[in-house]
Parts: structure tokens; sequence; C-alpha cells
DNA sequence: TGAAACTTTCAAATATTTCTGAAACTTTAT
DNA sequence: ATAAAGTTTCAGAAATATTTGAAAGTTTCA
């Protein structure tokens, strides 16, 4: 089989796969081309090798910059832009983790907080109240967790991993 | 604030925030609905709560219930069914998790090792598959810690939680 | 048995998200 | 200044996902 068979392959099952990690299919199969390609690519060759339009790959593009999964280089000699990709798994799954913690778990957190402020003595509110509380300590942890997750280098999360693996 | 007012504002925010989660809002909505309620509720109650049709109320409870995160209860005299949920936050993280996994994990892992298996002496391939091998690696330690998670008891999870906050 | 009470299914309608492509805009080189 | 090269935007089209509601199916009990 050749390299283009198999990098093919992998590009467009990652799209797939990136459905149901709530990314769309564009984005996530611009991101599997960019991290096993060797060399930057530019917003034609991406459009020519996944048949897609130019507004869609420059929208998606954009957002993967946003995510901080890819960066812009410049070649020189070269008026044209070209893309590579953070190829490091462990800074990819930080930048990941630093993005869904924003959109998932943020705003769940905002909103429990907002609703245990609410001063309420009515004994038939009690354990509404309660199971609020709990949710809201899980969550809260599980944010504490995440950020020093995010902030941390390669080697603390190894640590980390093989004290969960042991 | 009345509990009633609460209670909506709780189970209509999250089923917002179940989109960002990649679940669907009227799944997200029931499953809230549910974890804040102290009884055991029937489909014709939550369809009155939250204003949704009976086959969108069916298909979802039917979901939940896949995902283990609801459960039937028979009450004696009564014919019509009632659901109720898993209460305990933790156990209810464990729950989602295991889904999760085998929607956004174990699919990804099953390509990466179809990829990796393919053997491939050409040169010009090494780096590409030097990439595979290092995303299947990560890949794989995270389908591991999960599936520890999964199986753990809460009072595994804390202690792991303050190692990791620590 | 049969009819009332309740649950499930699924085709069609609705809503939401993503994608296209052409026009507008920006930058660079002469 | 201007034209060529490249980038961005966005309204409408296409594709996906969700929801409805009515019909079919199931269970219970008199």
């Amino acid at each position: 089989m050749e390299l283009n068979q198999q990098a093919e392959k992998f590009y467009q099952a990652w799209g797939s796969l990136g459905s149901n990690w709530g990314i769309n299919k564009t984005m996530a199969q611009i991101h599997a081309l960019l991290l096993i390609s060797e060399n930057a690519l530019s917003t034609e060759d991406i459009m020519e090798k996944l048949k897609i339009s130019r507004g869609n790959t420059n929208m998606n593009l954009r957002a993967l910059m946003d995510w901080g999964l890819i960066q812009k280089e410049h070649i020189t000699g070269e008026r044209r832009e070209y893309f590579m990709a953070e190829k490091d798994i462990w800074k990819v799954s930080r930048l990941i983790a630093r993005e869904r913690r924003k959109r998932e778990l943020e705003p769940a957190l905002r909103l429990l907080e907002e609703i245990r402020a609410v001063k309420d003595t009515d004994a038939s509110t009690k354990k509404f109240k309660k199971q609020i509380e709990e949710v809201y300590k899980f969550t809260a942890m599980v944010d504490s967790i995440l950020e020093k997750f995010i902030k941390s280098n390669n080697s603390w999360m190894m640590k980390i991993f093989s004290y969960i693996a042991k």
C-alpha cells in the first residue's frame, strides 16, 4: 500500500470520527491532514486534497488557529500563506482540553454558581439545593483538574498518568 | 424565588449546555429534570414539564437507559412506568465516561491500530508511521486510564483527584 | 376475549449545522 | 496608482439531526 493511500485513509476516517467528538468533519480532516503532513500546506493544497471549497477551508483553518492547533508559516520568497500543525500529541491534547473546558465546562459552572447563590430557606427546596451543590462541587473539581492539566507539561502528565495506571 | 422556577432554570439551561457536550438537547433536559426530581416521573409528567412530544420523550428516555443514567421504576398499584435517575454524581460521571469512551475513543483506536499494522519499509513513510505511532500510543494510554476510571469507585476517584490537585 | 391504558415506532416536517462560490476586501510588487 | 495574487466574508444551498404525531404494538384486567 502506498503512503498516500494510508494517509488519505487516516485523514478521511479521522474526519468522520471528529463528528463524534463534537468537532466538525472538515475541521477534523484538515487537522488530521496537517498532523501527518511533513511540510506546511497552502489553502490550495488543502482544498485540492480534501475536495472542499475555499470558504469552507478558510473558515476551518481559522477555527483551528483559534484552538491553537495550527499556525501560519511564511515561506520566504512565497507570497502565499502556509499552515502547519502542532505535532506533539501531548501538547495537542492540552490545547484541546483548554478549548473543551472553555466551551463545555465553564458555562455549566457558571449556571451552577448562579443557582446555588440564590438564598432559600424553604424546606421543600432542601433536597434540590443539596443535589445542585453535589453537582457543583463535582464540576468545580473537574474544572480545577483540567486547569492544572492544561498548564502542565509533558513530564507532569506522564507522572500523573503512570500514577493512575499503577 | 420559587423552587419550580429555579428547577426549571436548571433543566432548561442544562439542555442548551448539553449541545456543547454532543448530547442532544432533549436528552440533556430529561436527564437534568430527573436528576433534581425527588420522585420518579412518568412519560406524561416529562412531556408536560418539558413541552415535548411523546415520541421525542420516549426516544430520549430509551437513550438515557442505554447510557445507564436512568432506570424504570414500577410503582405498585400503578400501571404506568416511572423513571428515576442515578443521583450520585460520581457514578453518573463514570457512566458518561463509559459511553464516551465507547463512542469517541474506541473507534479512533481501531483506526490507528489498522494503519500501524500495515507493514511498510519505504523510507518516505517513516515520518508518517512515526507520527501515527505517537498518536496511537497516546490514544491507547488515555483509553486505559478511562477504563480504570470507569471500573473504579468513588473513593479511588477521590484519591486520584487529590493526588492530581496537590 | 376485548377494550382500555399505555408504549413504541417511524415517515414526514422542522430546525440546525455545514458548505459552497462568488463578490468584496487586502496585500504586494512594479 | 494599479493590477495581480491572495484572503475573507456571507447569503443561500445542501446536508444532518431532531422532533412531531399518528398508527401500530403491547400489556393488563374485567
